[in-house]
DNA sequence: TTTAGATATCATTATTTGCTGATATGATGA
DNA sequence: TCATCATATCAGCAAATAATGATATCTAAA
């Protein structure tokens, strides 16, 4: 065996895109794209509920990809770091091409999909 | 309510993060980034069990992030895309300088983990 | 055309995850 | 100090996920 699916940089790996691969968290994520927010902010934009965003956002600083800024009694939220939009950038640019892939394929009907 | 979570391109982007956020699935894209390998490779390489890589390959495919090219009774799989190696990159670097930050927080003590 | 090798799929189980509603903590202003 | 607002945490549940061992499919060589 030589690649280690349990060495500590591929779980710390592991553990940062988890911060990224569900719906809630990038939604939290792009509204952080363009400006620090607070829970409530966050409450009302995203529409879910705050037990469940406060604990979105406990994994996303978990994750590493937000830090927190206490404000009197409110807690601003932000990117941790510049990279972490560019990743999402990048994903986006990604799945746009595909997507064009998709849309040829389906026009030729070289698609296995069901 | 102003972000969709639910929206088709934020679960499609969700759904590509999730191919990463496994660390089988990332020491099997390590894998990859080298060279285009057979699912017999891949089992070697990783000492998973061979369901359990053709499970984690079909993610990996479902996720957008690999190909398969039929090569006699071989399968072999490749990064569907050089951003998907671009992806991982930055994501290292980022954790580099995350570590390096770690590191720094211990020295002076001001970590809050137990 | 039988056999062996490469890969996929299935059924099952255990773990993890996301969500909810309720409660706790902690700061602020009356 | 007390009431209130912002946020975090807890218990419990349902759904998704990762892993295993067994079996099925499919290709190619004997």
């Amino acid at each position: 065996m030589i690649l280690s699916a349990q060495s500590q940089s591929t779980r710390l790996k592991a553990k940062l895109f988890r911060g990224f691969s569900d719906s809630s968290r990038l939604a939290i994520l792009d509204g952080l794209r363009s400006r620090p927010m607070t829970v409530s902010e966050i409450v009302e934009a995203t529409g879910l509920s705050q037990s469940n965003t406060s604990n979105h956002l406990g994994c996303l600083r978990d994750c590493g990809l937000v830090n927190t800024v206490q404000q009197g009694r409110y807690t601003s939220y932000q990117l941790a770091d510049p990279r972490v939009a560019e990743i999402l950038e990048m994903v986006e640019e990604l799945l746009a091409d595909v997507a064009k892939g998709v849309y040829e394929c389906t026009r030729y009907n070289c698609s296995k999909n069901e």
